[in-house]
DNA sequence: CCTTGACCTCAAGTAAGGTTGAGCAATTAC
DNA sequence: GTAATTGCTCAACCTTACTTGAGGTCAAGG
């Protein structure tokens, strides 16, 4: 059933539940590396099983596929993480949750805090911050000019 | 200064700190709705800065345009929320938040235990567990199939 | 009057994370 | 041996949240 020489992608799409577009992606992204048979089809190993798991649980801690690859990137030739590597790098993940916990923390008491307001104004709110959107994804110029006192 | 009528489109992005684009943007999603000048150039109301300070603030609980446009739709034709709409939608707001902040928190519990594990198995991980991600956004079929025991 | 700046519309580009489809080669199943 | 899968590549499309550019109009200042 399985090739000599490893898991087809189809194979490892079923072992690991991504689609095999998915894989492709993640291949096109520098995340997996597979070998490719005589006729040029992909070929997987085992350690590529524990190699998407990583990218699919560091995706779930909030990590976005770039800073995957670099952690990748930090390891010995490319190596898939051992035991120790995810020792020291979810320790890491560790902290960084726990810094966007405390953000919403942070935020949810600021919300409290202007729940019986009702201002909304750009001054005069807590709530109203530059810098620490939850939903900063991508490019954009967001900064704040002077708002008026009392101009709401 | 302010041309009878109300504020340009270039004053209200210096009031609320918004790219005048933004602005026309989120007029397009229908979250604003200015009225015309004779010659055609957008003019704001100053309810329109609290909207849209509205818009920002929800945008940083982590709530999508289309859902800020959802709750713009559920106020009395189309309104501006006032202070007891305020009241009522900060409220939710914050079991939202709190749910969001509850669900990190059991993610972060989930990688305590398995800081020293180093299995990264889809079946024995508690990390893994396809309902939770955090960067879930956007349509992709992400079900999880067996994972043979011990096959890692 | 003429220039500068702000405004207009509409189309296209960006980033992330993929999916979908076309057209073709290689395997697998019967 | 032939049909149905599966695999391949490459290009195009999707969503969210905007920005950028082209080409043109309008308003204000000197």
């Amino acid at each position: 059933m399985a090739p000599k020489g490893g898991l087809t992608i189809g194979q490892l799409a079923a072992r690991t539940g991504l689609a095999v577009s998915a894989i492709r992606f993640y291949e096109e992204k520098g995340l997996v590396n597979p070998d490719r048979s005589e006729t040029g089809q992909r070929r997987y190993e085992g350690a590529d099983i524990r190699r998407l798991s990583f990218v699919m649980i560091s995706q779930k801690l909030g990590f976005s596929l770039a800073e995957i690859q670099k952690l990748f990137r930090g390891l010995p030739d490319g190596r898939t993480p051992t035991k120790s590597d995810w020792s020291r790098i979810s320790k890491s993940f560790r902290t960084s949750l726990d810094a966007r916990i405390h953000q919403m923390e942070l935020l949810r008491d600021k919300l409290d805090g202007c729940i019986g307001c009702g201002c909304l104004s750009l001054t005069a709110c807590a709530l109203y911050n530059p810098d620490d959107r939850i939903g900063d994804r991508g490019a954009g110029p967001r900064y704040l000019l002077g708002d008026e006192p009392g101009g709401d």
